[in-house]
DNA sequence: TCCGGTATAATGTGATCACAAAATGAACTT
DNA sequence: AAGTTCATTTTGTGATCACATTATACCGGA
C-alpha cells in the first residue's frame, strides 16, 4: 500500500470520479456538445467546426476532436460532403426511422429491466414521475422533455444492459436536437400519462401492459415532436450544406 | 518541405486517391480493423495498443487513435479500467442482449427493405443465397459466415435506411469476433436454409413470412456461435483485464 | 448588375513532441 | 522463497505544427 499524499488523493478522485468532473478532458468535452445537443441548444444544419468549439470550450483543438469523432460515431453530429462537420438535419424518412427503432428497443428494454426494480427504485421512478406530470401541467416542455428521459433511462437502466443502453442513448442524441422546436406549439391536453401505466405494471409485474404502455408513451412524446419536425411550413429552415 | 522519405511516400499515396481505396488513412485503418475483428483474428480480450497498430499497419499513431475511438463507440472495442484498450470479451448476458437486439432490430429492417427490392436485388440475393447454401454443403464455416452476411445487407439495404444499418452494422460487429470459436465445431445438419425461405417471401411480397424467415435465420445462426461461446468447457480462457 | 477567376483565410488530417499515469521487471527485505 | 518497493519502460492524452483541401472574399470584365 502507497501512503503519497498524491497517490491517496488520486484514490479518493478515483473512487467517485463524479467529484472529480471527468476523467478526462475530452470526456468533459463530449458530454457538453451532448447536452448541448439534446437541449437543442445547437440548431440543425449548423457548421461545427474543430477551432470553432475549441475557443467555445477554453480547450485545445485535440480533445474536441476526439469529442466530435465519437459523436459523429453515434450519429449525433454528421459528415457532410468533404470532411466538414455539421449538427443533422432531420428528414421524415429519418424520424420515421428513429420512431420505429426506439419502439422496437425500448419496450423490450423495460422488461428486461423489470426484475431489476426494487422498491428504492421504483419510489425514484414514481418520483421522477411526478415531476414529469408537473412539467407537462405547467406546460413547461424542458422540464418535461428532461424528467421523462430520466424516467425513461432509470426504468431501463434497473437492470446493466449496456448493449441496449447504447443504441438507445444514441436514438435519443438523434432527435434531441428537435425537442427544442415543439416549444411555444405544445399541447398538453393530448398527453395522457403513459408513466402511471407503466408504474401500476411494474408494481403489479406484469410485463405485457408494461411492453404496452411504454410502446403508447414513446408514440405519444414521438408524435409531439414529430408534428413539428415535419410540417414543412412550421419546421425551423433548414441549411442543407450538401 | 518536408523531405522526409517516410512523407514523401505518404505524398504519392495521396497523390491517387483511388489507388489507395479510401479516402483518409483513418478510415483505412478503421476498415481493416473491423474486418480483422470480424473475422476473428483479433482475440477476445487481447489488449491493443495505438502504437503497436500503428506499427503493425504502417502508419502513424494518429490515425490508429481515430480509428480505435470510433470502433470503441461502435462498441467493437472495449476501454477497460484506466485507459487501457482491449477486444471486448462476451458473457452469457451480453450475448442474449447482441441476439434480443437483432430479432428487435433485422426482421423490422427486412420488411421496411422490402418495397425497395427490385429484380436486379433478388437476383443478387439468390445469388448470394446459393453460395450461403454451397458454403454450408462444403462446411466452410468462414465462407458461410461472410456470404451469409452479405445476404443480410444486401436485403436490409435495399432501401436507404441509415439510423437501423448502423446499429445492426454495431452488433454484427460485437459478436464477429466470436464467430471463429465456431470453427471445427460445427454441426451443418442442423442448419435449414431460412434464407430460401426469406427469398419466397420477397417473391410474394408476403411482409409477415419475410419477417419470420429472419427471425428464425437469426435465431438458428445466432445458436451456433452461443453454444460455443457460452459453454465454459469449450470458450476460450479469458483474460478478464477488469 | 452579374458572373468567373484568383487570392486569401479557414478547416480537417496527419505527424511529432511532452507529460502523467500505469505496467513491467529487477532488486531488496523479511 | 514470496511479497514489496523502486526504477525503467510503455501507454494514452493533450498540445502544437505542417500541409492539402475547401470555403470565402475580392476584384475585374461583361
Amino acid at each position: 500500500m502507497n501512503f503519497d499524499p498524491k497517490t491517496i488523493i488520486q484514490r479518493l478522485q478515483d473512487a467517485d470520479p463524479q467529484a472529480r468532473g471527468f476523467v478526462t478532458v475530452q470526456e468533459r468535452v463530449y458530454r457538453e456538445l451532448r447536452t448541448a445537443l439534446v437541449r437543442g441548444q445547437l440548431a440543425p444544419g449548423r457548421p461545427v467546426t474543430l477551432r470553432g468549439l475549441a475557443e467555445m470550450l477554453n480547450v485545445s483543438p485535440m480533445p474536441v476532436r476526439d469529442a466530435v469523432r465519437r459523436l459523429i460515431a453515434e450519429r449525433a453530429l454528421m459528415k457532410l460532403s468533404n470532411r466538414r462537420v455539421a449538427v443533422p438535419t432531420m428528414s421524415p424518412e429519418t424520424f420515421d426511422e428513429i420512431c420505429r427503432a426506439r419502439l422496437a428497443l425500448e419496450p423490450e428494454a423495460a422488461t428486461r429491466a423489470l426484475p431489476g426494480i426494487d422498491d428504492r427504485r421504483l419510489a425514484l421512478l414514481i418520483e421522477l414521475d411526478k415531476r414529469c406530470g408537473g412539467a407537462m401541467e405547467s406546460g413547461n416542455v424542458e422540464h418535461y422533455m428532461q424528467t421523462n428521459q430520466e424516467f425513461h433511462f432509470t426504468l431501463y437502466t434497473s437492470v446493466p444492459q449496456q448493449v441496449y443502453m447504447s443504441m438507445i442513448e444514441s436514438l435519443w442524441l438523434q432527435f434531441g436536437p428537435f425537442m427544442r422546436t415543439v416549444v411555444g406549439r405544445w399541447g398538453t391536453s393530448r398527453l395522457i400519462d403513459q408513466h402511471q401505466k407503466a408504474i401500476e405494471a411494474i408494481q403489479s409485474r406484469n410485463r405485457r401492459v408494461l411492453k404496452e404502455a411504454i410502446k403508447t408513451d414513446i408514440l405519444h412524446g414521438m408524435r409531439i415532436i414529430g408534428e413539428q419536425v415535419l410540417n414543412p411550413h412550421i419546421a425551423p429552415d433548414r441549411n442543407h450544406h450538401e
